[in-house]
RNA sequence: GGCGGGGUAGCCAAGUGGUAAGGCAGGGCUCUGCAAAAGCCUCAUUCGUCGGUUCGAUUCCGACCUCCGCCUCCA
C-alpha cells in the first residue's frame, strides 16, 4: 500500500495520487504566517507539520513545490501599524525576518515559493475581475466586492465542500459586525474592500477604487499562479476549514472552472499544559520564549512531531523535558554506532527498519507509530552493541538508514563536544589518581570538571568527557 | 443552539472485534573505588461512566459526563 493521507473534501484516509500522471512534481501550498507578531507555538505546530508532510513526500520520490504565502497585509496589520507609527513594509518586515529565523530554528525546510500579498495585487485584481465577469461577484456600494455564494451556487458549484454548512442553524459571530459593509447577503465575503480613512497609507488603487485585498483571495491568487489552477496539496490549521479554505475554493473554482485542490490537509490545535493557549492563563509561548528557557530548535520540533497531526496535542514543559532524554537517547546510540562503524565505506541502508518506518508514515503519517518502531530499533542496537554483537557492518547499514529517516524527521544528531586540552588534561590527571588509588583528588577533579560544565562518563574503553 | 474531533498508566502518546506500541518519570539490575553517565530489565487484568450487540468490546451501537475546535479575517 502506498501513502494515504485524511482528506478533509471526502472525509477520508484516501489513495495519494498525484494529479500530474507523467511527472514526479507535486505542488503543495501552506498557508503561511500573518506577520503582525512572533508566531506562537501553536503556529509552529502547523509548520512543522507541513515540514513533515514535504519531507516524507521527497523520501518517498515526489519532487514537491512547496509555496508558502506571507499575508502582509490585513486587518490586524493595519491596526498596529497605524499604533506603532510604522510603515507597512518596515513593520511586517521586521515578523517575517523573525519567522523565518524560527523556521530555521525548527530546522523547516525553506519553501520554494514565499510569495507576499502586497506583491500581488495585480493577481489578485485579475481574479475578482474575473469573478464580476463571470457574474459571481459584485461591487457593492461602498466599492467594495463581494462574492456572491447564491450567485456562486447557481452556477451549479458547491459551497460547504470541507464541511457540512447550515446556514439557518449558524450564530452570526461577534465578528461580523466589523466587517459588514454593505453584502447582499450574511454569508457573503468581501474580495476587495475598500478604503477607509483607518487604513491610512495601505491602500491599492483598482478598477473599483481604492483599497485592498480579502483576507482569502490572496491565497487563491498566488497558488494559482505559482501551481496552476489545479494542484495536489493545501495545509493549514484546522481552523481554517471555514471560512479561509472554503472561501479559497469558492473563489477559485468560481472563477477556473475547474476543481481547485485534490487533497486538503489539516493540523489540529495544541493546548499548553492542558488548556488552550492564552496570554492571561500564562501559557502562551512564541518560540522565542521558549528558547529563552534554554530549550532548542530541536527538541521542540521532536516534541512536536511526537503527536498524530490530527490529534490535539497536549504541549507541556516536562514534554520538553522529556523530550530532552529521548533525544539523548538517539544520540547515544547513533554516537556508538559511528565509533563501531568508523572508517567504513558507504554501506546500504537497513531496509527492515526504512520499512517499518515508511510503514508507519504512509498511513496517514502517523508518526507516533514511527516513533514507536524506531525506539524499539535503538534498544535492539544497544542490547547488540552492549553484547558486543554487532558488526560493524551493520551499524554503518544502520547509520545509512537514519540518514534517510532523519531526512523527513529532520532532528539531525548532535555532534559530539569536544572538551579543550586543558579539560582533556585534567581528566587525564584524575585517571592518573585513579589508578595511584588517591581516590581523594580524583574526585576532585571531577568535581571541578563537573562546575566548568563536563561530566565524566566511565566507559569499560575508557572514561570520556559529555558535556552536561 | 448547529457541525466536527477527543477522553488509553503519574505525565505525553499509538493501536486493535480476540485479550493494550513507544517516550518521559518511577523501581530493579549491570558497570564503578564510590558515584555519575550509559545500557538492560520492569512498570495498565485494563482503555471517561452506564447500558446494548457479540463466543468475545478498549475497539461496534445508544445514552450520559467531560474536554477541545469551527460557526466570517483565528495555526
Amino acid at each position: 500500500m502506498g501513502l494515504r493521507f485524511f482528506n478533509t473534501l471526502s472525509r477520508s484516509v484516501q489513495e495519494f495520487v498525484q494529479l500530474d500522471p507523467a511527472g514526479k512534481e507535486v505542488g503543495m501550498y501552506c498557508c503561511g504566517p500573518t506577520v503582525y507578531d512572533f508566531a506562537h507555538i501553536g503556529n509552529w505546530r502547523t509548520f512543522v507539520f507541513a515540514d513533515l508532510v514535504r519531507r516524507y513526500l521527497e523520501l518517498k520520490g515526489y519532487q514537491v513545490r512547496h509555496v508558502m504565502n506571507i499575508t502582509d497585509v490585513e486587518d490586524k496589520i493595519i491596526r498596529r501599524v497605524r499604533e506603532t507609527n510604522s510603515t507597512l513594509a518596515e513593520f511586517t518586515g521586521q515578523y517575517e525576518a523573525a519567522f523565518l529565523e524560527d523556521l530555521k530554528t525548527l530546522n523547516c525546510l525553506e519553501p520554494h515559493h514565499k510569495p507576499r500579498a502586497t506583491e500581488h495585487i495585480g493577481e489578485i485584481i485579475s481574479l475578482i475581475e474575473k469573478l464580476l465577469a463571470r457574474g459571481i461577484a459584485y461591487k457593492a456600494a461602498d466599492g467594495s466586492v463581494y462574492f456572491s455564494i447564491e450567485k456562486y451556487r447557481g452556477c451549479g458549484c458547491t459551497y460547504g465542500q470541507l464541511l457540512k454548512l447550515n446556514f439557518e442553524e449558524m450564530r452570526p459571530g461577534e465578528r461580523v459586525k466589523s466587517d459588514e459593509y454593505a453584502k447582499e447577503s450574511v454569508a457573503d465575503f468581501a474580495l476587495w474592500k475598500a478604503r477607509v480613512p483607518e487604513d491610512g497609507d495601505v491602500f491599492w488603487s483598482s478598477p473599483w477604487g481604492e483599497g485592498r485585498p480579502g483576507w482569502h483571495i490572496e491565497c487563491s491568487a498566488m497558488s494559482m499562479k505559482i501551481l496552476g489552477e489545479s494542484f495536489d496539496l493545501h495545509l493549514g490549521g484546522e481552523d481554517l476549514i471555514f471560512p479561509h479554505h472554503e472561501d479559497e475554493i469558492a473563489q477559485s473554482e468560481g472563477a477556473t472552472g475547474q476543481p481547485f485542490v485534490k487533497y486538503w490537509l489539516h493540523g489540529a490545535f495544541l493546548l499548553v499544559e492542558g488548556r488552550k493557549m492564552s496570554k492571561s492563563l500564562g501559557n502562551y509561548f512564541t518560540l522565542r520564549d521558549l528558547l529563552a528557557k534554554g530549550f532548542t530548535g530541536r527538541e521542540i520540533r521532536y516534541l512536536l512531531l511526537t503527536a498524530h497531526y490530527r490529534e490535539t496535542f497536549n504541549f507541556t514543559m516536562d514534554g520538553l523535558q522529556g523530550a530532552r532524554t529521548a533525544l539523548a537517547r538517539i544520540d547515544e546510540c547513533l554516537g556508538k554506532l559511528r565509533e563501531l562503524a568508523a572508517g567504513r565505506p558507504e554501506a546500504a541502508a537497513d531496509e527492515a527498519i526504512l520499512q517499518v518506518f515508511t510503514t508507519a508514515l504512509d498511513d496517514d503519517l502517523n508518526i507516533a507509530a514511527a516513533w514507536g518502531g524506531l525506539f524499539d530499533w535503538v534498544r535492539e542496537l544497544n542490547r547488540r552493541l552492549a553484547g558486543n554483537a554487532l558488526p560493524a557492518a551493520t551499524a554503518a547499514a544502520a547509520l545509512a538508514a537514519w540518514e534517510r529517516i532523519d531526512s523527513v524527521l529532520g532532528i539531525g544528531t548532535v555532534a559530539e563536544a569536544k572538551a579543550p586540552a586543558e579539560l582533556q588534561a585534567l581528566l587525564e590527571a584524575r585517571q592518573a589518581a585513579r589508578q595511584a588509588k588517591d581516590f581523594k583528588r580524583a574526585d576532585a577533579i571531577r568535581d571541578e570538571l563537573k562546575a566548568k560544565g563536563w561530566i565524566i562518563e566511565d566507559t569499560p574503553k575508557g572514561p570520556k568527557l559529555k558535556k552536561a
